[in-house]
DNA sequence: CGTAAATAACTACGTTCGTAAACATTGATA
DNA sequence: TATCAATGTTTACGAACGTAGTTATTTACG
């Protein structure tokens, strides 16, 4: 009988893909021209933008539905599993797997608001307690 | 005159080098067979490890000192400054810039010893502090 | 000293990436 | 309906990557 493998969608996403995704995420269903111009902070063209979404459907993150001559984008893996994905490859590779390293290196060289620090003191609560 | 321009060194590491910089980093000066001996555990061929350090001094990540027919390598880059350049790479496009979710993210999902806990807890306290 | 073993240098090769231009198709507008 | 503008499709192209084989050089050992 065949084994069904689901495992991760294990999707590959580059570096300037994640900026796509990420406005789909955000606000799909979306079409490209929104895409791009939610991106028009970053120096790309039009044209390379769109080249994304193409590769983006084409490795399985994206897909589309068709109304009229555009294409609606929305994602067709899931965010949590591939920000997963991303940060574990990350993690391992340049913090060598240990986490307590990597959280400490965000704290101290990023801002945090008053918040943040809450939330987190919350998440530690929690976290020790079971 | 002349403005000099150290800012970040820059040098693009990409995720393999990544593993072979930081044994260089934890145990330079080291030779070639020595950092091999270290990855055994990657499905790499001593060549690809040969070719990675080969690279890696050309993109001026390594150095070495020739000591016989063989190189003994450290590293010409800051172990900080690449881990801040990478790490602000991945924050920026996995978690579009925002430090609270990406701390969030790791603290949630992976393992932290109870040292881990109470050091962070601590930098939380002096983060807040000031 | 000759030969094997180690080591470094050079070459290779398919894939992905960033970056886009060129081309084709379709819808809108005059 | 003819043409322009928008949108998607195809093609391009050099650099970087992962992965490693081949060749040249050097040292060590018998």
């Amino acid at each position: 009988m065949e084994e069904s493998f689901a495992m991760t969608d294990q999707v590959d996403i580059s570096p300037a893909e994640w900026l796509v995704m990420n406005i789909v995420w955000d606000r799909q269903p979306i079409n490209a021209s929104e895409v791009i111009k939610a991106l028009s902070d970053q120096a790309w063209t039009s044209a390379t933008i769109r080249t994304f979404l193409h590769r983006l459907v084409k490795k399985g993150a994206l897909e589309f539905e068709q109304e009229g001559n555009r294409y609606i984008y929305s994602a067709a893996i899931k965010r949590r599993s591939s920000v997963k994905n991303a940060s574990k490859s990350f993690l391992n590779s340049v913090f060598d797997g240990q986490t307590g390293p990597l959280i400490t290196h965000f704290v101290k060289s990023e801002k945090l608001s008053a918040e943040d620090i809450q939330n987190l003191r919350d998440l530690l609560d929690q976290k020790e307690s079971r």
